[in-house]
DNA sequence: CCAATTTTGTAACGATCGACACAGAATATG
DNA sequence: CATATTCTGTGTCGATCGTTACAAAATTGG
């Protein structure tokens, strides 16, 4: 087991990938792009990860398991299940808009969202949009279960609509959308809380 | 003034170009794509049209002024601001689902939301979302004006609000989401209206 | 019928894309 | 040092993209 060592950090390269698929698509980020933002030549770039698409993969899951995480985390904060929602929506309206460092919107909300993507991307991306709507779902079945939300009501549609929420947000960061904007949308939303008043 | 008479219906082949266009998205609907569908060849095509994003514009410029303004045109329908805002909502649970006719999804709300569209594209369609968000404005403060509303509801947050849910009915119905899974999300979201409880 | 004008289909253009062949350079092992 | 192995940069491949010459075909006006 010998050979030349590898010249570049592989988890920076990916990090630079992840953010400018992030900011471009898919499709607009050119391999061009790609070995310009990364510091890396093609071959050393297709030998690290395979194809382009390979590449989007690894940058994607990479974005889920930092980016995405850290404001999907916010769910589970607070005692009740009404509190974790109102952190995830808040901590998106911080995280989604452009920052210094950060592109505008949200790689899970708005990936793949026209067919112009790989069907494979489109594939995985899809899957973790459901599973979002799955552990919102599950908050909300939790908090039926404690009596902390009425008996009757429509766990499905509840968690449908905050995850449409969190998606439309994601649109309107994209559009421009300040986080003081968004915390403002974010705020009306929680009124639609069962129970309010 | 003479010379050979066109072929092909115009209207027709635009409506085409439309659902084509709708459907895969600006970069994934390849000239090659747009020929067979329209039943034109591409240099007829360029002749009637200009190039491929004149084509775009001229088919997105379609789309709002017949299904978009089908579906917008609600808002203005009832009494009040809510059954207004209802009725859009309703209506975008009916329309947004893919069904025989109509591809899912919607090219105001979801078109050039990310950045591998053409500039001059993405300015066109981004401005008509915030001619939506404009327009919900408006019916607020109308309905502030006839003291439909509290006086001190927040117009603003309460129109991104609503239009956040759109958007996001938009992106949950291209992920496969039904009419009836909208409309029970739509219903959660009104809930939020002040006053309610 | 003749000339002018516009559309049509075939075929091809230059540009750009993702992907890779190749040879040189850098390491580990024996 | 010699060999095997892996990475690096240059250059280029075939495919596909949007776009357009070109000539034949079809109409109107004189």
């Amino acid at each position: 087991m010998a050979g030349r060592p590898r010249e570049f950090d592989r988890d920076a390269a990916l990090e630079a990938a992840m953010h400018l698929f992030w900011r471009k698509g898919f499709a607009a980020a050119s391999m061009h792009d790609l070995c310009e933002a990364m510091g890396v030549s093609s071959p050393s770039l297709y030998a690290a990860f395979g194809s382009k698409e390979e590449l989007y993969l690894a940058a994607f899951a990479h974005y889920a398991a930092t980016e995405g995480q850290a404001v999907w985390d916010r769910l589970a904060d607070g005692a009740t299940a009404r509190a974790g929602v109102e952190n995830l929506l808040m901590a998106a309206a911080e995280t989604l808009p452009k920052s210094r460092i950060a592109p505008a919107g949200c790689m899970v909300a708005l990936g793949a969202v026209s067919d112009e993507w790989p069907p494979s991307i489109a594939r995985v991306v899809r899957k973790v949009r459901l599973d979002l709507l799955r552990s919102l779902h599950a908050r909300l079945e939790a908090a039926l279960a404690d009596g902390e939300l009425p008996a009757m009501t429509d766990i499905d549609a509840l968690s449908r609509f905050y995850l449409s929420v969190f998606q439309g947000m994601a649109i309107q960061a994209k559009d421009g959308a300040t986080p003081a904007e968004l915390r403002s949308a974010a705020k009306a939303a929680m009124v639609a809380w069962p129970g309010e008043g």
